[in-house]
This record gives structure tokens, sequence and C-alpha cells, in this order.
DNA sequence: ATGTGCGTTGCCTTTCACGCAACAGATAAT
DNA sequence: ATTATCTGTTGCGTGAAAGGCAACGCACAT
């Protein structure tokens, strides 16, 4: 048993008024649960009932543990669920709907953890546009979306999100590449070469450089996001791309990342989300937990 | 001891990597956890964790199962917190900033809740513009806030949300009141008395009605609720009001309510949100609950 | 005054988790 | 190839904790 039989004393006795009635649903004795609550509110040190002549009431201690009872014991039967309908079939079917930013730098440590965890489970990435991450998850042929400024919608349920800094990218010689952060002035004496407005990426930098009224020249723009990495390499240009963009080349030195202050130019919004009605299945849920995991972990 | 040492050993167990370890650390012996591991595999029949030479790996199941018990520990740990800053002292104070359509329709069922069960409590409710609520919530001037059409913002953490259908209120003896459900076309050859575009409602009642391009005339406006409700009791004219507005008329027989088309209007959004940043004390917590649990069986 | 239903407590039994020691299997070191 | 080491696992005995039963004291309703 995983659950101590505690949870199902508290909330039977909160439900039922009295422990002699809860005692009798649950077929144990009453001075069994009664002792056991009288030994908790020790231990916590605050009474959890209000004893009345015919009533045993919460307070607000008590109310405020037994939320937390509930929600574990709901959460427990979604488990038990899940767990029954995988029995048997040790296979499962995620299918993920994201971006090509995202398929090419977060995704190959999720996907190296799911091999390595559950190579049984069959996964499914599926790079599209921003507005097809949505059609394809309210559609049902998504399982989980994870995509930059997706936009809220009563329909999807957001399971994580972390707002991304925005930064200026450059070799290592470059003459910038000495200093913690720049601004878009500072980067306005070199060449350019952005993402263009086809990119979540891109739009937001294009919106920041108008507000900004920095005097750029020779942009050069390009949807194509490894384009940019290679670019920059070589000479002194400098490209736009947020943190996770530029994950592994700045491990191994060959880029550095300047943040912009978030006064410049809005972060870049990265949110994992599902369809608001319909559960995931197991594996689904593994995967999704994970996910939201590693979203999370960005937001530092 | 509220929740069994089984959630301490399976989070453990899959932190340590292997059963030795895990028990070294916890302070017990390793057989009692393996035979506690074993034994609950055989209940729920599947393995938990995929048995290596060196390492216990968790299997989908196991992972599945896993995140539930580290939501439990974490959340258990939160509540622990709550009631450590709650010892001693019996009282507590909840701040809500709310609309005023809210505090005469949905409040006072959770007022009465609230001093039934905690009248110790002090709970002060303040009726303010939709701007105002969200200024209040995030400059710390009030712990919740709940109201309509209240935008999403990173700094603002939504613990419900509902969407409220909108509907035509009419006298129970008007020539609509037999019918289930009306669309715009049907109210426009009735006087209408509709809320102004200060009410959030009166603003999504304001677009639907320029889109449907149905003609009206004869429209009254106000921002007063009560004298809505008030005019359509004498006399056949049409209102619009959402559900919960006309609650405890419908009930009493004195006003029907008869829903719109979500295809011509769209839903009111009623959240209930708190401050991103910062947490609630246990009072707080008590008061946000059921306050979720109030706003999530609107939703029917 | 009486009866009913409640939480609580004392006494006893039963169950279950625990610790210790030993075993079997697989890897790593020699 | 042999030894050493680390792993999960199992048999057995012990002790703590939960459970069951009956009785007590209290408050309310009749």
């Amino acid at each position: 048993m995983l659950h101590a039989r505690m949870l199902s004393y508290l909330d039977e006795v909160a439900r039922a008024g009295t422990i002699r009635r809860a005692a009798e649903r649950l077929h144990v004795a009453a001075s069994s649960i009664n002792r056991q609550i009288i030994a908790l509110e020790a231990e916590l040190g605050t009474p959890l009932f209000e004893r009345l002549p015919r009533q045993m009431r919460l307070t607000v201690a008590g109310e405020l543990l037994i939320a937390h009872v509930r929600q574990t014991l709901r959460s427990y039967d979604v488990v038990l669920t899940q767990l029954a309908n995988m029995k048997g079939r040790r296979t499962g079917l995620v299918r993920l709907a994201t971006m090509g930013g995202i398929a090419t730098s977060l995704l190959p440590a999720v996907v190296t953890w799911m091999r390595e965890r559950h190579p049984a489970v069959k996964l499914t990435i599926q790079v599209l546009p921003r507005d097809a991450i949505l059609a394809a998850v309210l559609a049902g042929d998504a399982d989980l979306g994870l995509g930059y400024q997706l936009p809220p919608d009563p329909k999807l349920r957001p399971l994580a999100r972390a707002g991304l800094r925005l930064g200026a990218v450059v070799a290592p010689d470059h003459p910038l590449a000495a200093r913690r952060g720049v601004s878009l002035g500072d980067c306005a004496a070199y060449p350019m070469i952005i993402p263009d407005r086809s990119v979540t990426l891109g739009a937001l930098m294009a919106e920041a450089l108008e507000r900004s009224a920095v005097a750029v020249d020779r942009v050069i723009e390009t949807n194509a996001i490894e384009l940019l990495k290679a670019a920059v390499l070589t000479g002194n240009a400098v490209t736009f791309l947020n943190e996770i963009d530029v994950q592994t080349e700045r491990q191994r030195g060959q880029l550095v990342f300047l943040p912009l202050p978030d006064s410049q130019v809005a972060r870049q919004e990265l949110r994992l989300i599902q369809r608001a009605r319909g559960t995931l299945d197991a594996a689904q849920s593994v995967l999704a937990e994970h996910l939201r995991e590693v979203v999370l972990a960005l937001e530092g």
C-alpha cells in the first residue's frame, strides 16, 4: 500500500462529520481512527478538528491539511487509472508537435532520456509552424505541443512556461565577446544577421529594433537558424538568439551569448501545452512530466 | 505520521539508484525497503523498477508513480510550512479584491462558509474595477483577486477559471420565457436594458450586438446590475447577464435565464488569481482552496 | 430522569515493518 | 581464471504500531 490509511481516515471523518460514522464506512474500529488523529494532532502541534457535541468540524489547520489530503488521493486515483490502462502492453505512443529551433536545441537531450529510460515508447516529433502546432494539439493529431509565443486558449491547458532571455551572439574573438551583456546600441556598429519575421524570435527582435530607434544597416535576414550561427563564426557579425538556441555552442566555447536588457526586448515565452479536454495515457504523462521539468528549469 | 514511509523510500531509491544506498541515507535496513517495493509492485500488478546489475532504473510505470510521489511530498512540505507559520495565533487575515457583480452573487455563500468554519479569520472584501484588482494583487494590497476578463500576466498565477455563458434574462411571464435558449435576433423585438461598457459583461454584449448586425432600438444602458433585474421584472424588457448574476432569482422563480449560443457571444471568463511571487499563509490558502472549488464547479 | 450518540481510554490481540545474517548473481579488479 | 565487491533478495526473530472490544464520561434530545 503506497499511502497510509491515515489519508482515508481524515477524508472520511471530515466528510462524515463523526468518527464513528467514518469508522463504520471504512470497516475499522472508531477507537483506532480516533487515536491516530490525536497522535497526528500532537505531532503537528495543532488541533485539526474542533470537537463539537455532535460533530467533528475542521479547524483552519484541518481545512488546510484536508485539501492536501484530497488532492493527493485524487492524484493517486489518476495514476492508478493510467497504470491500469497501460497494464499488459509495455509500449506507448507520444506525439509531440514543436518548432525547428527547439527540435535542434532542447529535444536531443529529451530524446536521449526517453530512449534510455523507456525504449519501448514510440516517440514522434513533428516540426511545424506556430499555428499548425496549435491546430495539431486541438485536433488531437498531437498529444503535446512545445513552442514559442503560443497564445493562451481556453481549449488548451498550459503545463509549463518559461521566459527566455534574448541576447546577442558573437564569435569568441569578437570585440564584444568580453562583455557580460550588451544593449542594442552596442551592436549597431557591427553587421547584423538576424532571424526574419517568420521566426517568432525574429518578430520580437524586429519589434525591439524599431522601438529602440537604433540606426542599423547591413542587415541580413534568414529563417535558417543554423545559417545564423555559421555566419557569425566567420567575421565580426552579430546575431540575436535565445539562451537555449546556442546552448551547445556555448558549452564548447564556440559562441558567446550576451543577454540584452529586458527593457529593450521582451522575453521569448516557451510553453508546453496539451488539450484541455482529454487525458494523457501513461507514456504521454511520463514525457509530459519530464518536459515540464526541463522547461521550468530554463527560467533560472 | 500522515504519509507512509513508502513515499520517501521510492523517492530516495529512484534518486540514489540503488536500494542499499537509499537505505543508508534513510537509516533503515535495505531489506525492509526491498520488501516494501516488491509488495507494492505485486499490488499494482506491474514492475516499478528495472533491475539492472548496478542500478534500479524506473520503468514507465515507475516514472509515472514517482511523479505523483514527489508532487505529494512537495505539497506536504508546503502545508507543514503554512501550519508552522500559523502555530500559536489562531487568527488570520485574508484580503480579497473582486467586482461588484460577484460580491452580490457568488460571495455571500462564501462569506457564510467562512464565518461558519473559521470565525476567527478576518476577511476583507474590496470591490474594485478590473484594472484596480490587478494592481491591488500585484502590489500586495490584496491576497486574492476574483473577477471577469482578468488578462494573463506572468506576475500573476491563475488558480482557477471558468467560462460563464451569457444569456437573456426576462420575467417569468415574458413571451420568451418558455423557450430553452434564444438568439440575439429573438430579443430584438423587445426593449433592451443592458449593462454599459464600463461593466465587463456590457463590453462583451456590445461587441456581440455590433457583430450580429441585429437591428436594436430602445436600448437603455446602465452600470447598476441590480437596476437591470428590477427593470426586467416589470414589463416585457430583456436584459443580458451571466448565469451566476441571476442565480438566486432563478431559484426563486423570479427571473428566467435563456442562454445565448456560444457562436454569437463569447463566454465571460471568471478568474481567481494570486501573486506569482510570494506564498499564501494558512488562512489565505483555505479561502483560496474553497474559492477554487466554487469557481471550478461553475463550469458545469 | 432517561436514552442516545459522541469522543475517549484501558487492555489485549494481531499485523506489519524492521534489523540481522546469509545467499545468489553479476560486475570489476587482480 | 580467480577473487573481491556490490547488488537485490530471502529466512527468521523482534518490537512497535494499528486494530478490536468494552467501558467511561459528557452533551444533547426526549
